[in-house]
DNA sequence: CGCTGCGTTGAGACGATTCAAAATATGTGG
DNA sequence: CCACATATTTTGAATCGTCTCAACGCAGCG
């Protein structure tokens, strides 16, 4: 994948040091010193149009990546076509760790709507961690977060059962909205209702019935992708309180 | 697996560049001067009994540990009391990764057998990954393949049905069987079927007859616990045929 | 305005679960 | 080392949840 830099933007330089990400992204707790050191981490920015790759399973794995604007997901696809949706990932957010451990990508990445990303050169984050202790233990914190939020999913995908799968999807996504200083009530998913069931591992019929079920419950408004949430606590209480049995 | 080590414990300090582990574990890849470099980073063994816990979820975070000897599960605890196992590991894995986000554990990891593993103090291991080129970059490629791993996970929990689930996961265990020296098609399955159920998203029951059913087959004779792949090719076709649709 | 993609809803089929019982290991104390 | 108690596994039958197939509605766009 080319670097397609100068295009449009980036030749201005924009540094971590600047960017009103930085409670959500890399940067997160370290001090300010050693994010001015960051600065020459951020390579370019980079542009992904809506429905495009960032990456792809199999490309070359030189850098990671964190989300400056936009969304995006990451999916493997099966031998038989299937495809499964591995996360969904928000401004802040890293994405390409999973190149890492053979150098070549083990997924695909792909913008859910026009999206801008900073190029992060793997080597020199590497080279910089030996010195910079913040960004050492902050890239560690990052990749652990990144394990536990997959066991997370696990846990969903193994033990719950649709319903408390999408409850935990949309609980989930209001959280994250909120840390973005988004409302935690009202949002607009950028994926679509196949996207939503891959991650979830149900079909997009089961996932569509389920949110009719909850607007009829009086737990959420669904307009399309328009989330209102009405009953937070009704919510929180379909995964804690799986209904029949157990 | 040979404890070349008394018993006991670590008091004479065993080394990573004595261990037969080291193209499994940790120091793979590395050289013989970095690995040396190592063996002040492994403080102690411990052992751990069989059903006994490494660690809790909310445990303090302290150190991660590489397996010496033995097996271990990994699962999470939902309020409910359903548990979810999130990972089978053997001689040569790490455990307690996912600690380093918060500082606290976030799951259990429990033995499946009597066990013993080395414990490598984390503040250590980010101190001497900064001079340790190798180490840094082995470290990286550890965690990375973890988060491969569970979207490997996730991918057969939420794309698969059981009996791909089962074939999977026999198959995984046959490979990492191999890799330790054992042979591929015999091995010994440490954890029962209501945990080989939790991990792939089943009920033990139905683990039980998808076995019987591989028997009926052909594909595998079983045993208890005891595994033999008599076709390794029919099971490979079960995961890349999904039998019926799709 | 008529595409085309996305979302909703219904009816029937199918796979995994639940419940139950029996068979087989495993572990313990005498 | 046996005998009993407990845990694990297997198997069957009925139930239930999700999927499949199909039709229709709606929105966005050329």
């Amino acid at each position: 994948m080319k670097a397609t830099v100068p295009i449009t933007v980036a030749s201005l330089k924009v540094a971590c040091s600047q960017c009103n990400l930085v409670e959500l992204c890399l940067p997160f707790g370290m001090s300010e010193n050693e994010i001015d050191r960051l600065d020459e981490l951020v390579g370019a920015r980079r542009k992904i149009k809506r429905q495009h790759h960032l990456y792809r399973a199999g490309d070359a794995f030189e850098a990671i990546y964190a989300i400056r604007a936009g969304s995006f997901k990451t999916d493997v696809l099966l031998e038989d076509g299937r495809e499964q949706v591995t996360g969904f990932q928000m401004t802040g957010e890293m994405l390409g760790l999973d190149g890492i451990s053979t150098e070549l990508h083990s997924c695909n990445a792909i913008a859910l709507e026009d999206s801008e990303v900073c190029v992060i050169a793997y080597g020199k984050l590497e080279e910089l961690s030996r010195v910079v202790e913040g960004l050492q233990h902050q890239f560690h914190k990052v990749m652990s977060r990144e394990i536990v939020r997959d066991h997370g999913v696990m846990t969903l995908l193994g033990s719950m059962r649709a319903e408390e799968r999408l409850a935990a999807f949309l609980l989930n996504m209001s959280q994250r909205f909120t840390a973005r200083g988004f409302s935690a009530a009202e949002f607009h998913l950028r994926m679509t209702r196949e996207e939503i069931g891959s991650y979830l591992g149900l079909k997009l019929e089961t996932v569509s019935r389920a949110f009719s079920k909850f607007q009829e419950e009086g737990l959420i408004a669904v307009q399309q992708k328009h989330i209102r949430i009405l009953n937070i606590g009704g919510l929180k209480k379909l995964i804690h309180h799986p209904s029949p049995r157990a």
